[in-house]
DNA sequence: TGCCCGATTAACT
DNA sequence: GTTAATCGGGCAA
């Protein structure tokens, strides 16, 4: 039986946390599903929010590791990250995609749409459907309403470029689920040849 | 203070 | 392939 993640699974470097959490299950009320893909940030990586150092917004990825930062993006959408490594290295797991297992009746309901590939892939999908919003900032992830439960079974876990960035674009951090058809853009071994 | 851009998505052409 | 929706931060003036 899966067991819940506690908050010393994420005092580890983001680039071993993020892939041990491809593979694990993320519910936030009691809603979602398989952890498919993820990508990780460091406050040394430009393309993080924690670059240029703490502000209002951000201020969670410089506190202790184990809680969510939630932020807004393109000022429409929200985005879920996992707060990694010692406090201050404001270092970050971005949790991109989820296979729904949990709570499917409701994700349609809040998403809109029937298609089960639609529901949470993508980083903005998968926080609408969860319900994730500003509101979980700088909640503990080992606490109500999240619960993240170790993998049932072993997983293959494949790296690449992260997506929608314009810095550091070279850096591998994406890690995903081997094959899901719930990534929000395939893997480079997962790509199907162009024609 | 103002202007530009972004870890996005969906609805266009 | 392009574009609008629209919020917070960085940077120039």
């Amino acid at each position: 039986m899966p067991n819940r993640i506690g908050r010393a699974f994420f005092s580890r470097s983001v680039q071993a946390v993020a892939p041990d959490l491809v593979g694990t299950t993320l519910l936030v009320g009691g809603v979602g599903g398989l952890v498919v893909e993820v990508e990780a940030y460091h406050h040394t990586d430009p393309a993080a929010h924690s670059f240029h150092g703490p502000t209002p917004r951000n201020a969670v990825m410089f506190g202790p590791p184990g809680y969510a930062y939630v932020y807004r993006s393109y000022g429409i959408h929200w985005c879920l990250n996992f707060v990694c490594e010692p406090e201050g290295s404001a270092a970050a797991v971005l949790i991109r995609a989820l296979a729904p297992t949990v709570g499917l009746t409701r994700m349609r309901r809040r998403r809109g749409v029937a298609a089960e590939r639609l529901l949470c892939s993508g980083p903005g999908r998968l926080c609408e459907a969860l319900r994730v919003t500003g509101a979980l900032d700088g909640c503990a992830l080992d606490e109500p309403p999240f619960e993240i439960l170790s993998r049932a079974q072993a997983v293959e876990v494949v790296a690449g470029p992260r997506i929608g960035i314009t810095k550091a674009i070279d850096k591998p951090w994406r890690y995903g689920l081997k094959g899901s058809p719930f990534l929000s853009k395939p893997l480079p071994q997962t790509r199907r040849r162009r024609a």
